[in-house]
DNA sequence: CTCGATATGTCAAAGTCCTGACATCGCCAT
DNA sequence: ATGGCGATGTCAGGACTTTGACATATCGAG
């Protein structure tokens, strides 16, 4: 196998390294979350319920970059553990808000200290004005990509 | 449907904007790529040999970010369309050295090209230095992750 | 030389996620 | 009021990827 013999181009083209980080953040929250029995979209829709209750499927779906549907068995899976809960009824429309139950904050407790220190140990060594700037960079490429065309 | 109603904490999250902007840039790819009817690991496929001939399946893997198995129906389904030709015994070990054809080369020669207008897109109005102090920080952030604790 | 460790390619099975489609409900202009 | 329009929740169906396992081939230590 050749082991990195020498650096191409492909590894300095933002994209591959925006893809690269976002793999490497992905797989460290897996084997921190794996120990509390979460996976990744779990504890997404978990820390959006904890920030904002009330919010609907749907929602949660967009949040957590996900479709309806996969985000639909999430949140059945969660309130079979009793994490969440959602009324028999839509209060408004269609939309049936979910909230976390006590077990699920406590839970999210545990979790999100667990991705916190994810980000801090990626964040080591950056200062808040370098941190600063990667968030305003990225919110950057994001709008430039939603536009249309 | 609440419409952004008011920015929550999590938007401000390190971690959260980095996967938006990898999946912004995922959709934005897949939309310029659907085309000329390839995949982005089709195309991650084709660039990386495109850079580097000669490399294994398993090497491909790693650079597409994805398992041995799923680059192995990748590079068999490229080969079964004409792009990618590999030996039928291995030189060396057991590594099959994949390479393209002319026709793979015409073919990433214009998806190519369609990727790179998105990344242009992408970083539009960032400045040679915050483009260089986003790679810089994004390598440290895969550097800190990758350490094993 | 031999044996263990590592890497590769491949097969089978499972899981995950998305695409497509449908019925329902609220909103807005006609 | 009413009919189009968009949004939501839900139900299959299928595509894609990962997990697990196995045989083979190289390399290095004993």
């Amino acid at each position: 196998m050749e082991q990195q013999d020498t650096v191409g181009p492909v590894e300095n083209a933002v994209g591959y390294v925006l893809k690269e980080a976002a793999v490497a953040l992905r797989n460290a929250m897996d084997a921190v979350l794996r120990p509390l029995h979460l996976t990744v979209p779990q504890y997404a829709c978990l820390e959006l319920l904890g920030q904002r209750p009330g919010l609907s499927n749907a929602d949660l779906a967009r949040g957590a970059f996900v479709t309806r549907q996969s985000m639909n068995v999430v949140l059945h899976g969660l309130e079979g553990r009793g994490l969440v809960t959602r009324p028999a009824t839509a209060p408004r429309g269609r939309e049936l808000p979910a909230a976390l139950t006590q077990a699920g904050r406590d839970h999210l407790h545990a979790a999100s200290a667990a991705v916190r220190s994810i980000e801090k140990k990626m964040c080591a060594g950056l200062t808040p004005a370098r941190q600063q700037a990667l968030l305003d960079t990225l919110a950057s490429c994001i709008r430039n990509l939603a536009d249309n065309p």
